[in-house]
Formats: C-alpha cells, structure tokens, sequence
DNA sequence: TCGATATATTACCGATCGGTATGATATCTG
DNA sequence: CAGATATCATACCGATCGGTAATATATCGA
C-alpha cells in the first residue's frame, strides 16, 4: 500500500549500472546517477539504501546480464572449446557498442580512495569468484583426461584470467574489436601448453 | 634569487607518484598529496602548477623511473629474449613491494568522471607510444629475419601488451608475484605462435 | 642597508560531495 | 469518507573538493 512507486527499479539500475561501468564508483556522482536515473536522492535511497549497496545491486545486475557468458562456457563439455568462448565472449562482451567498453569488476574500482574501499573488496571477492569457478573448471578437464596429467591447472586458471583482465583494460582503453579477437585467438591456441 | 626553497622537488614529486599510483588521479585528493609530499597548497601550486600537471610530472617520472625495463628489453637484439625480458620486468616491477602494485599507466585513470579525462587522454597517449614501440622492435625482428615473414606483427604486439596490461591488474588486484611469473613465462613461449 | 624577488603561511573561496529532514501527494484499507 | 502508509519533491546539512588572495619571511644583488 501507499504511494506507489512511480519509476521502474530495473530501468534505473540499469542506468546506474551504465555509469558505475563506464566511469567507476567514484568518478560517478550522486547528481550524475540521479539525473541518468530520473528520480530524485530521497527516491534513489528509499529504493536502493545508498551509493555503495546501490553499487552492489548494479554488480549483481552486471554479473547476471553480461558476464552469463563466462557460466555457459564453463557449461562447455570440451575444455578447449570451452576456454575459447571463455576468450571471444570476453572479446564480445567488452567491445560491445551498446554498452560501456571493458569489464565493471575491473572500472568498477581498479583504485580508489579510502572512502571506496568497501567497494574494491567486494569487486576483488567477486574476481576471486570467478578465478575459482574457471579453476575447477581446468581441473575437472584434467580429472577427465582432456588435458595431460602433468598440466599446471593453476598456471592456465592465471593465464586465462589475465588474458581476460587485460582485454577488458584494452577495450576500456578504446582498442579496436579485431585486434582484440587476434588476441583472444592466440591465447586460445596456447593457454594449455 | 628570492627565498629559497625549503623541500626537495624530487622527494615531493616521489610523494606525489607514490599516491597517484596507489589511488589514481580522482582517488588523490589535494589534501592527501600535500599531507604525502610535506607541503602546503600555495608551494604545490607555485611548483608544480596545478593537480593535473603535478600528475603529469609524476607520471614522467614513473616512466622515466620505473619503465626503463621496457627500453632495455626492447634494445634486447634477440627478440625472443627481449619479449622475455619485457613479461618478466613487467611482472617484477608492478609486484615490487616497496612501491604500490601495478601500473600508473593502468591505475592513473582507467576510468574517470568527465574531470579528468584529460589526465585520461594523457594516459592513453602514452600507452599508444609504449604499444608502437614494441611494434615497431617486433617489425624490425621480422625484417633482420628473426621472425617468419607470414608473423602478423601487429597481433604479436597486442598480445604483448595485453598481457602485460593484464598482469598489472592482476598484480593491482594482489596477486602473488610466483602466480604472474608463471603467466609471464606462459606468454613468452607462445607469443610469436 | 635597502629594495627586489621568490617562497612560506594562514585563511579563505565557490562548487560539489554523499546524505537527509520536512512536508506534500497518492494509493491502500476500513 | 478517514486514517495509515509509502513515495514524491524541495530544500537543506556538514564535509570535502580543487584552487587562491593576502601577507609574512628569507635570500639575493646593489
């Protein structure tokens, strides 16, 4: 009961996610996010609580939006093709034009002051997240036999990942998608040996 | 003439990089760099000009400083022990413990508000003319024929500095140097592949 | 010793930061 | 209709932001 709401939630975490993506939590103010929201700062912290819970409702949105890619190809029955959608969905996603070039879990807050810390740690627990998921992953292909005993599932779980980091960080950067792809490609090729 | 100066330049301007690294440019404020360097305002601004100019003077010095591996990897005259020798520096001075994980062409200002996004192009800038750098070595390699002639130049390049922008995330981030070692090592051996 | 010059110190500027108190307004139940 | 309730809009909060005006102080050359 009461007054009801007179904006959609979901439009406005969508338009809080573009600018926490595009320019970070903290290059992106109370007034940017408001504006970009259409609603007002009593409405956005009856609705969302504050700026950083805020943040966390646009990551969870983020990760269950953009980076579903990273689940179905850890879903990949064949590890290698697995890995390479692993790669060129990375390419895809952060290259996309309808949306903020490279990766909230990097823009999000790379760095930050002191005041954002609380943010940093919960993007670096979620990078950890998914650096354990795509892990298990290797090593479940290992068990399996698809890679050779002797393989570093450690040293390819690193590898990979930080292929991914830095594609994002190119593509934030403004480098072109085909170039981008080249490099997914490469280490597609060699990430196992 | 006039009254002299009561601090070191140098020293402050080591201060001030050592923030701006460890923060970026907008996680920096005023007060913490004047605090850091052991100056007030006024001789912060009578030296060093303003806070983006500061920031470009850090970052000269950063390069100047602490990216001299990537001139002498690349006067390396093998080229696959100069691309050893560029991951691995790489990995060695952005987990250095005695001055704040990854790179200030990274951390400075991967994202920003609309501020700072001159402090932005700089970066970029100077990340383009690093990039054709190693272009440019890995061209030369293919001419003296240390390279096949069918070797797609520009896709090694990326590779290159994707990876090497991936670890300084990665390194950013906390991870431990031995894991980025690996990566390094990995990324060598399939780089020109 | 006496300007001239450059730095140091203090106190301050308007703008913006994240966050909130207040009260009007619209919908519910009864 | 009359509360009860929840959202709306306006106006405001203290703190901090990057930057500066005003002035005291220390060194120089003459």
């Amino acid at each position: 009961m009461g007054r009801p709401r007179e904006f959609e939630v979901d439009v406005a975490l969508a338009a809080a996610l573009e600018l926490f993506w595009r320019h970070g939590f903290e290059g992106t103010s109370l007034s940017d996010l408001t504006r970009a929201m259409g609603i007002t700062r009593p409405s956005l912290y009856a609705t969302f609580g504050n700026k950083e819970e805020l943040f966390r409702k646009a990551l969870d949105r983020y990760l269950g939006t953009f980076l579903c890619f990273l689940v179905d190809a850890l879903a990949e029955p064949d590890i290698q093709r697995g890995m390479e959608r692993l790669l060129t969905g990375c390419v895809d996603t952060q290259t996309a034009a309808d949306h903020p070039p490279g990766c909230l879990m990097t823009n999000g807050a790379l760095v930050c002051s002191d005041d954002a810390s609380g943010v940093r740690r919960q993007i670096q627990e979620h990078r950890q997240e998914k650096e354990r998921a795509i892990a298990a992953r290797i090593e479940q292909a290992k068990q399996e036999g698809q890679l050779p005993p002797d393989c570093d599932a450690a040293a390819c779980t690193t590898f990979i990942t930080t292929v991914m980091t830095g594609i994002s960080v190119q593509a934030a950067f403004g480098m072109k998608r085909e170039a981008l792809q080249a490099v997914a490609r490469k280490a597609a090729r060699c990430w196992s040996a």
